[in-house]
DNA sequence: AAGATATAGGACTAGCCTAGTCCCCTATCG
DNA sequence: CGATAGGGGACTAGGCTAGTCCTATATCTT
């Protein structure tokens, strides 16, 4: 399917909550404004602050913000912080390169690892802001920002 | 880790071989050269026999051979004959729409269609027969065509 | 015609990963 | 000093992936 996870998915949203304002927001009122259950809340925004994506501040009145101007921060940073890096397989992972015993005979590997650039490429391509754009706007998001030939012809 | 699953990846590779040589290949023989478990195999390969990406052939002397040229066979059909279709998020698939309750304060949801359009654009634009072209031909293997600018502003 | 070869289709299972919850600790504000 | 809010991590249930197996069917060879 070639899907992100749910959380990944909540993470985007939560920061396109946070992109709409300067002040702190506390998990129990994004809760509230996206419908996702606390809990899950939290830990999605524990993780993007552990990624430097958002900021937090503790006691009263505190809460989450983001790290940066929405137009700072990258699709490709959320789904990094909560899904790991992105590897379209196992052969483009940094870890567990023994799993796949015939390297040799395969030169697909090599290809896939360039999909997988071309997929960082695009997603990294697109921020935050982009993201929030209401659909009316939805002209000013630039999908020409997602083409892929610039410095992938080394 | 927007992953593909390990079966797309296996039809990849076999695809792959299948390009090789135009004579039918039968399950076993696919199995002793990729090294992938013939069961595994002979699933991965009536799958995409499903999906007309390979053709079968009954009977003694027979096996599988891929219903087109390598050229014109893209990896997002393999992909999406092993894992259906590609749907980066559960907003861009086309079934359970219900389970999103909160599409209208989801400005978010457009774009991810349109990131989910280029990466499928991107996929599509990659032929078997670049994916199996050898490192060494990896020149050859125009990553421009990934480019996803055109068409999409419209 | 009979038997060997090879795919078709689908049922079934084990294991992993995701999603979600909960608890206790620490920091900050009033 | 107490209330609020995040930090960290353990834990669990469910679903999905990967893999196996069995029986039926088609084709070739002898």
């Amino acid at each position: 399917m070639l899907r992100i996870s749910k959380l990944t998915d909540y993470g985007v949203v939560l920061c396109s909550h946070l992109a709409s304002g300067a002040a702190p927001r506390s998990v129990r009122a994004l809760a509230e404004d996206t419908g996702i259950p606390s809990p899950t809340v939290s830990k999605v925004l524990k993780s993007l602050a552990r990624a430097e994506v958002v900021t937090s501040t503790r006691g009263a009145s505190g809460g989450y913000r983001l790290a940066r101007a929405a137009s700072e921060v990258s699709v490709a940073e959320i789904i990094a912080a909560l899904d790991g890096p992105i590897a379209v397989t196992e052969c483009t992972d940094d870890s567990a390169e023994s799993s796949c015993t015939h390297e040799t005979d395969c030169g697909v590997r090599t290809n896939w690892q360039r999909i997988n650039d071309a997929v960082q490429r695009a997603l990294a391509g697109i921020s935050l802001a982009e993201m929030s754009a209401t659909p009316h706007s939805a002209q000013l998001f630039q999908i020409r920002r997602l083409a892929l030939a610039d410095g992938t012809q080394g």
